[in-house]
DNA sequence: CCCGCTGTAGACAGATCTGTCCGGTAGGCT
DNA sequence: AGCCTACCGGACAGATCTGTCTACAGCGGG
């Protein structure tokens, strides 16, 4: 579909310096995968499918992934990365521990004006996962970490109880994935997501703000 | 697998006066369907799956139902309506608007505290649908019901904004189902969605609401 | 220079799934 | 009794998908 003669070029490895050419295929089969699982389903998509769109034979697919479920690992764990990455970016844009918590209600605003937002990969790719695809596994870490997240941006937004901030904060969050896909008016869950967070926000950190001293009994 | 002889029995039509003895293969197969889609998901349970566990041949499946999807579509419309009505008894059990809309999330949080729950039945059937799939219309049917649902029992509370208050609550409702079927701890996310609830419904009802007690926190 | 590694192209096997069709059976109705 | 209808059981076709294997091409290092 795209080299039709075998070349070896780049073979995507990070110290390679060649021009920016033709990548290898293993970077290119997770970028089409990156592109094909999201927007149409993990089982869905074959593999033809994919080796097709990518350029790339079926044997190059099995010897960098095994099988299947292995580019669908191998995907997820990318965007893992790459989502602990964005949040990075996102979170130091601001100063006050406020604004990054409502900073992350707002980077998902933003996310979900384009036309090719389709909800939370990993919960997408949950829904249609057998228990033993290593779906579910990946999914469980990026959740965790999620939860974790919000709980230390709760933490540090003077919660009296972090945790249980952070729960509601992440159900807002899977909560507007899951509006935004399923609905058509993505900007009003956007907004209405915000605003909740913005309001439960207060409600947790109470009469004093900042101030996080009072007893450190359960805050963690 | 059940019924060895070919047997007329009960067409399962309403009308139908003889004793419980044996439901007909339509409803049979909706049954196995309710129990097997919900369970493994809709794409994951092959035909011969279902027709195994009803003991309903081949045959009998398409000319009820016409294809797959024909099943899919009354399996899921079925829900739908047994949904409404569980909301109709769920709420007939409180008096105040208040206690109507918390009572929704606590209806949830007693669901998710059985094994068998494995999230909204809509959201995980979108998640792997195709979007020619009658999926995809039947969700988007029961998630106008729920959310104009939530706008009414908001606006019954007393919210200054109804439609927001309910679009929030909608946002908790799918974030609940979402955690309670990826993450371990189930009980943890149905406790802070009512609590959530709980908190934007007094954010949203401001000064005027109807009858409010002092500040009760709510025991869960 | 040539060997080995990596990659392409595609045939092939085996499994699975949807949907059609045929033969047989049993109960209800006239 | 005889027929009609609903249902069962299973064979069958056709499509699709995963995974393996063979044949071949180009690049780079010893």
């Amino acid at each position: 579909m795209r080299n039709t003669t075998g070349t070896k070029a780049n073979g995507d490895r990070p110290d390679e310096r060649l021009s920016v050419s033709e990548p290898g295929p293993r970077r290119r089969l997770l970028d089409v995968a990156n592109e094909l699982f999201y927007q149409e389903g993990v089982h869905v998509v074959g593999i033809d499918r994919l080796l097709e769109e990518a350029g790339v034979a079926k044997a190059s697919l099995y010897t960098h992934f095994g099988n299947k479920d292995g580019l669908v690992r191998a995907y997820l764990e990318e965007r893992f990365a790459a989502r602990r990455e964005h949040v990075a970016r996102v979170l130091a844009i601001y100063d006050s521990p406020r604004d990054r918590l409502l900073g992350m209600f707002a980077d998902v605003q933003e996310a979900l004006t384009g036309t090719a937002f389709r909800g939370c990969r990993f919960i997408n790719a949950s829904a249609e996962a057998r228990p033993d695809e290593s779906v579910v596994a990946v999914t469980e870490e990026y959740r965790t970490w999620l939860r974790t997240l919000f709980t230390d941006l709760a933490k540090a937004a003077g919660a009296r109880d972090a945790k249980h901030l952070g729960r509601q904060l992440a159900l807002l969050y899977d909560g507007v994935a899951v509006a935004a896909h399923l609905d058509k008016d993505r900007t009003g869950a956007g907004a209405a997501a915000r605003s909740a967070a913005a309001a439960l926000l207060d409600a947790a950190a109470g009469d004093a703000p900042v101030v996080r001293q009072r007893r450190k009994a359960n805050a963690g």
